[in-house]
DNA sequence: GCGCTTATGTGATGTAAATCATAGTCGGCA
DNA sequence: TGCCGACTATGATTTACATCACATAAGCGC
């Protein structure tokens, strides 16, 4: 990849935009590019933390497993996104792991040029607490969903949260979806067929429309009993 | 309270720390101190977000409510601690309530006059990037408990994530415990009577002490029929 | 086309934890 | 000192969802 090509690329992510070619270029120098494979891993939970990561093409997902082995989907992230950051700002292990999805370009950058560059870019570190503000209002609405809400709800919440970042069109399978809501595969199945029925959505083999956003709206606010 | 006061419990905050009192002196005159009796609430999920929050005294609980009502707590804060942070970065509304739970003085600081501080003190911004990756790992890490993890490990690691913070005396009912892991009183309870029959905890009224630390974590990482 | 794998669909059964119910106990306070 | 509300305790019952089991269907390589 040329020099002007990883410029490109940082400059449409969402934490370089607000920087020029100049600003970017001693960034260029030092960011590495990499490329995997669909279900290859970038890294995984509890590495080292060597890189940080934004996203050229392909898609990632980050995930955790429980004791049991089942996967937890914590977020699925397209180009110009990052990942990793968590790990790289506390320099403490991974604390999950990234697979690609489909075969997928990152460009990496070593924890400790990100780190001096950070501190030599203040308005870069403004972004990043925006994105981390972001994410984590994102985690904390996810904890009370799933400590409190029925499947149903759960995932009627995901699909309008998937929804506002990449449109009515989604390209998950039902086992993605519930990994991403805290169910089981059969119970993503059960309730995406009843969605389906009632006229909400339309699906197909790993995609699923919505078609109805202000049912689906309410569904997610309430049992549907009231 | 006299300025010298204020500057002294910004001094003692994880964000400003790194400041000397010359640095903190503009702040501090933009620095208002609220008190709040044992329940009452500091803002409203939902409210806009004038202010954020330093703790002077006291302790704090962030939560969010279910649609049926059901009460989740997101987080602890006591004294040197910061809150309602997220929804001032963003501008949007804050994503939970905050309650005092004992007799309580804050700091509070407007939303621009903090904005305008961070853009000229990126060391300050730096902590902030810290602070609120830690908060992502914990959030995250408790995701994949709530959606995979059985009630016994899920109310061990809090236990451990809690005497990790506040040492091995942790002064929470089960009611608290319960609501923090996600699960009913009963079933906090059922479970603390459990750990206090094998010598584990013991416990009295609003109040646990962790004895043996190693037998929880053995709980924590897995099923006990392995 | 023919297998082979992966995704979807649906019933039957099991079970972890919620819910419901009732009681004892501690601490604060009039 | 005695009452009252919050906390703890424990049994009986219910239920939402997982688990198990099997069937159909769609994409994909050869």
């Amino acid at each position: 990849m040329l020099p002007t090509e990883k410029t490109q690329i940082l400059k449409k992510s969402l934490i370089f935009s607000s920087l020029n070619e100049e600003e970017l270029s001693g960034l260029v120098g030092l960011a590495v590019e990499r490329s995997f494979q669909p279900d290859e891993f970038i890294f995984w939970e509890d590495d080292e933390p060597d890189y940080f990561y934004v996203i050229a093409r392909g898609r990632i997902k980050v995930v955790k497993h429980s004791s049991s082995g089942k996967e937890f989907i914590i977020a699925f992230f397209g180009p110009g996104e990052m990942f990793g950051e968590v790990a790289v700002f506390e320099g403490k292990p991974y604390p999950a792991s990234a697979q690609a999805i489909s075969a997928s370009k990152v460009l990496g950058i070593k924890r400790q040029n990100f780190l001096d560059f950070l501190a030599t870019h203040p308005q870069v570190a403004l972004r990043i607490i925006n994105i981390l503000g972001g994410r984590l209002r994102d985690a904390q609405g996810r904890l009370k969903d799933l400590a409190g809400e029925r499947v149903e709800q759960r995932l009627a919440r995901i699909l309008l949260m998937l929804a506002s970042r990449m449109g009515n069109t989604l390209p998950f399978t039902r086992q993605e979806l519930a990994d991403m809501a805290g169910m089981t595969t059969e119970t993503a199945i059960r309730l995406t067929s009843q969605l389906r029925e009632r006229g909400i959505i339309r699906s197909f083999r790993g995609q699923l429309i919505i078609l109805d956003e202000v049912k689906l709206r309410a569904l997610a606010e309430g049992p549907p009993t009231v």
